[in-house]
DNA sequence: ACCTGAACACCGTTCAAGT
DNA sequence: ACCTGAACACCGTTCAAGT
């Protein structure tokens, strides 16, 4: 036995890793394995498969789909309190998510690509659900990848510039409105405000 | 003079329409024009800023920029009225802008895609700025792109599946959880969170 | 079961040269 | 200004064949 499927796709995230998306190619996974490209379609049908198990490594390595306190009580007493909490854990769960895509280069394009074939059948979405519903669970898990999609791109543009550009001014340091991380502040106050507005659908839910 | 660059756009987005992102190649618009693929950087400097200028085609046709009552009154008064309709005008930019991405073969993750480089610097980001401020217009974006995408990823995915198993059998309409097109009904209820949120933050800042 | 070697039908981009 | 022709360094995928 030479390669597993595990080695595959540990392969393919290092070279992701390394060389961006847009350089993750077979033929450079098959290189990194020191093995023909067509070597890799013994383990895996075609190189969206390939991604797909990069995309669940990736989130899975965030841990967030480790359990919480368990399910939500379902019974409608303390709704208040209840509430707070779950709130609470879909904002985790959320931060998680965003933390472990950032963790890997490109990780937010090729999470948020494969999660586009499969939502409604993620264990993330599954346990957003259990915290803030089905709608809830799909604005936060929607609005996480494109927000923490956003953050990667501007990283990534930013490092580019910084080496094209090595002598950055001080007076020249947010030219347009967005201080450079703004987006990890920006990414806080937007959970807030999906969470505000789950709050208040529930409310008037319970009348 | 031969072809302008409007020319190359136009048939850009044709072949995009025709043929999907995927298939839309340099040599393949090249071909739509019947010109060398060498011909194109002459109008462009390479694919990136082709498809960007595709991006803000496809939102200029779903006249998403298209000026609405003028900009917001800044006094105090009247904050209720003021901020329901603020809501409505922004409502409607993200269901247009929705429309627009939805009309043509791939356009969400085109968009998407050259959205993330320039966000903060778009008209119609700018417009719905004006209606909800700057964090709820970037968390609406997100969520609009996000949703989109969601969207025109599960139509292509039935469209496909509709041409390999053309026979449907009555009972397994709705295999698990989801209504195919229960997509655009709940695009409809994220956006009332998320418009909720900013109506649950604007009141507690307003006291 | 896992891999090689060779092939097929493609890519984006550059560059000298034409009109 | 706009285009051709040829080239360079790549792609994903298939398939017969080896061990």
């Amino acid at each position: 036995m030479r390669n597993s499927l595990a080695d595959v796709v540990a392969a393919a995230l290092r070279v992701l890793d390394a060389q961006g998306l847009e350089n993750c190619s077979m033929r450079r996974v098959a290189a990194e394995l020191e093995v023909q490209p067509s070597a890799l379609y013994h383990h895996v049908a075609d190189k969206q498969s390939l991604l797909a198990l990069m995309a669940d490594e990736i989130v899975r390595n965030g841990a967030v789909v480790s359990r919480g306190p368990g399910p939500m009580p379902a019974g409608a007493s303390a709704i208040a309190a209840s509430a707070a909490s779950a709130a609470s854990a879909a904002r985790t769960i959320c931060v998680r998510l965003r933390a472990a895509m950032l963790a890997v280069r490109d990780g937010a394009d090729v999470v948020a690509t494969a999660a586009a074939f499969r939502l409604g059948a993620s264990a993330v979405e599954d346990r957003l659900a259990e915290a803030v519903g089905r709608d809830g669970a799909r604005t936060l898990l929607l609005y996480t990848f494109g927000q923490t999609q956003q953050t990667q791109t501007h990283r990534q543009a930013a490092a580019f510039g910084a080496l094209v550009d090595p002598a950055p001014r001080a007076d020249a340091a947010q030219p347009d409105g967005d201080p450079t991380d703004g987006l990890d502040a920006s990414f806080g106050r937007g959970l807030d405000i999906i969470l505000a507005g789950l709050a208040a659908s529930s409310e008037a839910e319970a009348g």
